[in-house]
DNA sequence: CCGTCTATGCTACAATTGTTGCAAATTGTC
DNA sequence: GACAATTTGCAACAATTGTAGCATAGACGG
């Protein structure tokens, strides 16, 4: 039996299985080279199982063995069957198929990109500035919504008063009225920058609200008038620029506040997380 | 040290060694798979020399341990390795200053772990689904809710009819009201995932609309009766799972989507360009 | 409410792991 | 041939491995 097959094996089985006992199926599929390299003790508690769960795990899908279950998780990285070369030529080869791969490498060259254009004392400032807002409001259109849900989403867990701005149709005035200075905005953009960034820093700068801009350049008219400005980049080898780096950055901002605020914070955030699934937020496992 | 260094550092030393050594040092440059996959004990056996020759070798080589001499060798066979895990390595200091850098390294990491997850197949089958559907329905909860909008907002720019579920306040049963055959669903999520994916692939299975869906497991709930699964990471060092490989997964899928399609598709997305700068969205030079 | 049954974890155990110290064997040198 | 130096193997070690048995916790039906 090869890899292929005990993994339609796992699938197939997967919702006859009590719950620990899935946990460890679902993390057989999703780190099969774990399998093959690690032991079944570690195995199990990177998995968050007991060993004695993998033995039955391997039992109850017909192995003799857990080295029976493991030979085919061992044999899919033996350089016999090379599902890796082609992988590895998939990702030189030309054409629509290479795209994708070419996609995700752009992607990943700007993040690293985006790690080493930004100092840790902007990073620090853009920290302050949010910690000390008694408002948050982030502005990010088009293709910078994505970016700016993020941020708000994120920010929520563990600040009092965040929102999007921009949300239903057209009321961004009225969503600025209350602005002032002990508030903070954050705006996100790239070339070229959407129209609707204009008002929002203009209004920013009248009442002297701190604003942090994240943005593809130090030289972008939104970043221009602002207190900090965390960069990302867009590059792409497709006819639209990556905002995965952007994303990326609002994330690692997110993290970084997360971090400076200690234990208290992180526990706020558990107890967001609890009450989402107590309201019943997500499917029962 | 990656595997490459340690066996030009083998065959480097390879004449200064004794019989026994070179004999040992020869097979773990004829057969690395061995190396990583089996214990020592049965390497030295298969190599027709004694455990103790194994030690030997390690120390002599210049590493601490002989889980030192093997670790490149494990990650030789891993998928995800790349040049990111000697990134993460470079920077791997800890404080509230580092948060930032970690951050932005673990979402690299998933994008290069995402590159490796989906086989060029997949892709393809997922393209064909997407192109073939007249119209293109996305959904994305939560957190998840950004790369619905990135994909959306892609595929809108070469594809007539493409829209985001649950758009405005639980009308996602009127929205999912026509869906049929001839359209596509595209689902998004990751552990826990939100409750309203559930009635999403439910009608779309029920009406059998093809399902396409991006997902962190193949053995995701969401993932079960979709036809195709697009893998994306979330791991992170944080309290919150990072969305910035799901975003750049989506992005790839578009990539790949318009390759596919050619340069008139190439010119489609240009002139929609034009008009959205026509129309005054952006911010003028 | 009780009893049954399944699911899960804990503990113990033999087997196997990587490693060490010491003795035997081999090598080269005078 | 005798000596020291090096190379090699053996036996034993503590640690770790995979597994089995027992006990507890929880779910379900009467």
């Amino acid at each position: 039996m090869n890899h292929g097959a005990v993994q339609e094996r796992i699938l197939a089985e997967l919702p006859e299985l009590s719950a620990e006992l899935r946990k460890a199926a679902r993390f057989l599929v999703d780190h099969p080279d774990d399998v093959a390299l690690v032991s079944m003790r570690v195995l199990a508690s990177r998995a968050g199982v007991t060993p004695t769960t993998l033995v039955r795990l391997g039992r109850r899908l017909g192995f003799k063995d857990w080295a029976a279950l493991r030979a085919p998780f061992e044999n899919r990285l033996r350089s016999g069957n090379a599902p890796f070369a082609a992988k590895a030529d998939a990702l030189v080869q030309r054409g629509p198929e290479a795209a994708f791969a070419e996609s995700l490498n752009a992607a990943a060259a700007n993040l690293a990109a985006s790690g080493a254009g930004n100092d840790s004392r902007e990073i620090t400032r853009a920290c302050t500035i949010l910690e000390r807002a008694q408002r948050i409001r982030v502005a990010g259109f088009r293709s910078c919504r994505a970016p700016a849900h993020v941020l708000v989403y994120l920010c929520r867990m563990f600040c009092r008063d965040v929102a999007l701005l921009g949300g239903d149709g057209g009321a961004l005035e009225v969503e600025l009225a209350g602005i002032g200075r002990t508030d903070a905005i954050v705006v996100i953009g790239f070339t070229p920058y959407s129209r609707e960034l204009g008002p929002v820093v203009e209004t920013a700068r009248r009442r002297r609200a701190p604003v942090v801009a994240l943005a593809d350049s130090m030289a972008a008219p939104i970043a221009q008038h602002a207190d900090v400005t965390l960069r990302f980049s867009t590059e792409s080898p497709s006819f639209f620029p990556s905002i995965a780096a952007a994303v990326a950055v609002a994330e690692a901002l997110a993290a970084t506040m997360l971090a400076r605020r200690g234990a208290a914070a992180a526990t706020r955030v558990r107890n967001t997380e609890a009450d989402l699934r107590a309201l019943g937020a997500y499917l029962p496992e």
